[in-house]
RNA sequence: GUGGGUGUAGCUCAGUUGGUUAGAGCGCCGGAUUGUGGAUCCGGAGGUCGCGGGUUCGAAACCCGUCACUCACCCCA
């Protein structure tokens, strides 16, 4: 048997509706925001993402799908998805157009990890990307954004954490001796991580790290004050943090976690930051950027089970008998030209098989067509919950239909 | 890359110190009702016991190997 291969999961019909709300949900709110929607190629040559996400993190360093295009070029399944919008950006010379940009996205993403509980290696991520405003209100924007649509979704235990990346540095370089192998090569590529390690006597030696409050520019002081500022403003909770090393390299001022009760290891639902830089490190003009990325499987994962979602209200074609199944499959089909959801199983032989299918779909109501229908030219409908018939013409049926279906009950 | 757990029907799982033809519930198909669904009863279909080797008169069970899934470390959404 040819399986899925490692680390990717089909979504069977149960399960699409519930997606389908998640998507539908995030839509929403960015349009609500005023951000549109790009959609960019999954794959891109493999020096983007390099540069952009940084040579030295797990992603770029083991994580990525590279393989030689037919011409030996190396190209790359996305990661992520900051890095190809940027491109398009640059690409397209949207710097020279109105600002600001607001970009949302959705779409697989692809690491090499191993799979466990909320990490795929094909996972789903809905994103916003802002550009042209360095206003520490585009930051609480897109912050409001992602709390506003995940609390939408009455997720449960949810926490938005918040922090500003300190001059590190030198600090580390004092404490060096005590850090593991790991963290001194850190020190250099990106500084936050060291905090964030798990190894006891790093732990230790980053205790007295620079905090927040007075390891900050006044730039950045002044930056951070407007961003919590405006937080209380507009009322989205959050923490600060000051371990908080979550996201990419390229995050600059800003980055920021929400994370999730109940969810297991992997609790980070979504995350982002300010990322003034990557826009001209990637040969585009200086145009500052902010933004964020959502999980989808982690979403889904958090989602009440009895989310309801809306099922149309279809017909069943109930038709027994040689002649009447051909005459049925016509009226199957006429009924579908009218816009009238309606199915059949061209297996039953049986009224009786034909009602069990019809019970099972959960269909409102029934066309029964057998041979004395035949014999008068009629049809006989079923409402399956009032399980009252009545008989009507086959020339009468999608409009009768038409009007049972849009009845209030 | 490193650990732990689990692999028996479509799904959830039993299966005794190793012993005849491997079971149940749910689901599926049919019948009871030759034209009326859900409930009930009856019947039926459906299995490489993950795979390979070994021990044994005999293996779903014990041993070795292997693969898959899963949880966790790491990292991340």
């Amino acid at each position: 048997m040819i399986k899925a291969i490692k680390g990717v999961k089909d979504l069977l019909p149960e399960e699409t509706p519930r997606w389908r709300l998640i998507e539908d949900t995030a839509k929403r709110w960015a349009r609500c925001y005023g951000f549109q929607e790009i959609r960019v190629p999954i794959f891109e040559t493999t020096t983007l993402f390099a540069r952009s996400i940084g040579a030295s993190t797990d992603i770029v360093e083991k994580e990525m799908y590279t393989f030689a295009d037919r011409d030996g070029t190396s190209l790359t399944l996305r990661p992520e998805g900051t890095a190809g919008t940027v491109r398009a950006f640059i690409e397209h010379n949207r710097a020279a157009d109105p600002r600001p940009q607001k970009y949302c996205y959705l779409g697989p993403m692809f690491r090499h990890e191993r799979p466990q509980a909320g990490r795929l290696r094909q996972f789903h991520q809905f994103g916003v990307e802002s550009f042209g405003v360095s206003d520490p209100r585009a930051d609480v924007e897109v912050m409001s954004l992602l709390w506003r649509l995940l609390s939408d979704l009455t997720l449960p235990g949810l926490t938005l954490e918040a922090r500003y990346k300190p001059v590190l540095v030198a600090f580390l370089k004092g404490v060096e001796t005590r850090l593991c192998g790991n963290c001194r090569r850190r020190i250099e590529t990106n500084p936050l991580r060291v905090l964030d390690c798990k190894v006891p006597d790093c732990r230790q030696a980053t205790d007295d790290a620079p905090r927040l409050t007075d390891s900050l520019s006044s730039a950045a002081r002044e930056h951070f004050d407007r961003v919590t500022a405006g937080l209380d403003a507009v009322g989205i909770p959050y923490r600060l943090n000051h371990r908080l090393v979550r996201g990419l390299d390229y995050y600059c001022l800003t980055a920021f976690e929400v994370t999730c009760s109940h969810l297991g290891a992997q609790n980070a639902v979504g995350a982002g930051g300010r990322y003034d830089g990557l826009v001209e490190q990637l040969g585009g003009a200086a145009v500052p950027a902010v933004g964020f990325a959502v999980g989808l499987e982690r979403i889904a994962l958090m989602l009440p089970q009895d989310v309801s979602i809306e099922t149309p209200r279809r017909v069943y074609v109930a038709a027994f008998g040689s002649e009447a199944a051909d005459i049925g499959f016509t009226l199957l089909d006429e009924l579908r030209r009218t816009g009238i959801p309606a199915d059949m199983d061209f297996r039953a032989a049986s009224l009786k098989a034909h009602l069990r299918q019809a019970d099972r779909l959960g269909v409102l109501y029934t066309v029964l067509l057998g041979d004395d229908e035949v014999a008068t030219g009629s049809v006989t409908i079923r409402n399956m919950q009032t399980k009252e018939q009545e008989n009507i013409q086959f020339s009468e049926l999608p409009s009768t239909l038409a009007a049972r279906l849009s009845e209030q009950y």
